[in-house]
RNA sequence: GGAAGCGUGGCAGAGCGGCCGAAUGCAUCCGCCUUGAAAGCGGACGUACCGAAAGGUACCGGGGGUUCAAAUCCCUCCGCUUCCGCCA
């Protein structure tokens, strides 16, 4: 939710925010007057209560025919009281619901415009040439039994995978790497829930505009997670935390699960568009004046990782219409996949800024000791997909895959992955 | 799944339906005392909204109800603890 101070004081700069978005301006409106018909309830409410409390407390120390009196005068009045709460609750309603109609402020410098309007920052690495027909993911995984998507399919569905032999191995040497890095870089490893309660689904903005993309237990009301991200903005939710010490960093591994509702035909083969699969997020916590800072800190920190994998990326600004309602501004990193001669998303990172913090209630102190709400972000260090674009770039044309040096002693050693005859 | 109990401020822990936003202790902060510290003494010490301020209102796990009045009574949900049963 945005901040609703902002919006009385500025309320042009969250007009001309919806409108980079390509959504409503006119919603800014209606929360202006939602939140003004809520504060004139409120301030009913609050003045007929203290008139009744006065009365309450004048009726217990009344005798006979006094008191008599006064109950009668008191009943009306708790009459009153009660219908004014009544508005009250309905206003209040009325304003969360406008609130929550509108998406984050975007962050000055986002680019405008649709998913293909993204500003691209930099370019790392050249796409190989390649003196062969580079395969794609799918064929040297299964030349080297690291997948087996017939008996996921066969057990699970369309887009569900098993990993096998190697390819699990893989996957479990990039989650380990990842995390290595992390926890040097002094993030908090953390293993999370992949079920959660409605009201932090909701906190992280995921039921909005996304809701079809989350799986949902309907028998014991809960959602399945689509990242750690969701667990782990909820991890400090209604709590003031320190932020004296810099940041709270956490590193979060979960499996992930997403509906891919409407994406039919859409990335069928292989694992770039899946069910499932596993993820390192990296998650943090801070005061909303470092916000940008830090946001550029979790993209370098992404680049390192993909330095590791040695695979060619690029790092775009995402504009304005494509960002999610949280978010005020998201960069991508895209690794080179040969296989489609087009650079594929491996990590993303997004300034959520108070906007997250503000629904969890997640607030630290400020330098006079006021509570505040803070700021949150997040971003990739490693997932499932990553798979994909090792093979790819490190392929050899027997169909044998160098494994990159950083990756190796997450391997046992190994150096090249060889198909199985 | 069955039974019982519990859920109060950073923590611990009181609280007869009105005088309770809430005793007390600990922790924390500020003074005094001291060469310095500890102890001791005095004071401050929740969050949100409204208000220039004085002050007002709300919050005692969440929601609902009874009542003129609810931390206190009733219902319900959630969470925790213990016991029994079942089962990875």
């Amino acid at each position: 939710m945005i901040d609703l101070r902002t919006l009385r004081e500025n309320p042009d700069v969250v007009r001309a925010s919806q409108r980079a978005r390509g959504e409503d301006p006119s919603l800014v409106d209606s929360l202006l007057s939602a939140d003004e018909s809520r504060r004139s309830a409120v301030s009913r409410a609050d003045s007929l209560r203290a008139e009744q409390k006065q009365l309450g407390k004048l009726v217990g120390r009344a005798q006979g025919e006094e008191r008599t009196a006064l109950l009668a005068k008191a009943k009306e009045l708790a009459a009153e009281v009660k219908a004014a709460e009544a508005e009250q609750s309905a206003a209040d309603q009325a304003l969360t619901e406008a609130h929550k109609r509108i998406a984050n402020l975007v962050e000055d410098g986002v680019p405008h415009g649709g998913e293909d309007d993204y500003t691209v920052l930099k370019t790392v690495g050249q796409p190989r040439e390649f003196e062969f027909t580079p395969r794609d993911h799918l064929e040297l995984m299964e030349g080297l039994r690291a997948v087996d998507m017939e008996r996921g399919a066969k057990v699970s569905g369309s887009r569900f995978y098993f990993l096998t032999g190697i390819g699990a191995q893989l996957q479990l040497a990039l989650m380990n790497m990842a995390m290595q890095q992390a926890v040097a870089a002094g993030f908090t490893m953390m293993i999370t829930p992949s079920l959660v309660r409605p009201e932090i689904m909701e906190g992280t903005g995921f039921l909005g505009a996304h809701a079809t993309e989350v799986y949902r237990l309907r028998e014991d009301d809960l959602f399945l997670v689509g990242t750690s991200e969701v667990p782990l903005a909820g991890y400090h939710a209604d709590e003031i935390i320190d932020l004296s010490g810099g940041p709270r960093r956490y590193a979060g591994w979960s499996s992930c699960y997403r509906r891919e509702a409407g994406s039919y035909g859409k990335d069928t083969r292989g694992i770039i568009r899946v069910h499932q699969f596993d993820k390192i997020e990296m998650f943090s916590f801070c005061a909303p004046e470092q916000a940008r800072e830090e946001h550029q800190r979790l993209l370098a920190w992404e680049e390192e990782m993909l330095a590791k994998v040695e695979v060619p990326y690029r790092v775009i600004d995402t504009a304005s219409g494509d960002l999610g309602a949280s978010a005020a501004r998201k960069f991508d990193c895209e690794a080179w996949v040969p296989s489609q001669s087009a650079y594929r998303e491996l990590t993303s990172t997004s300034n959520c800024t108070t906007f997250q913090a503000r629904r969890l209630n997640i607030r630290s102190r400020d330098a006079d000791g006021k509570p505040q709400t803070v700021a949150t972000l997040n971003g990739t260090l490693a997932t499932t997909r990553w798979i994909v674009a090792i093979m790819e770039n490190h392929q050899q044309p027997d169909g044998s895959v160098v494994v990159p040096r950083a990756l190796r002693p997450y391997l046992g050693g190994q150096d090249v992955l060889t198909p199985v005859k």
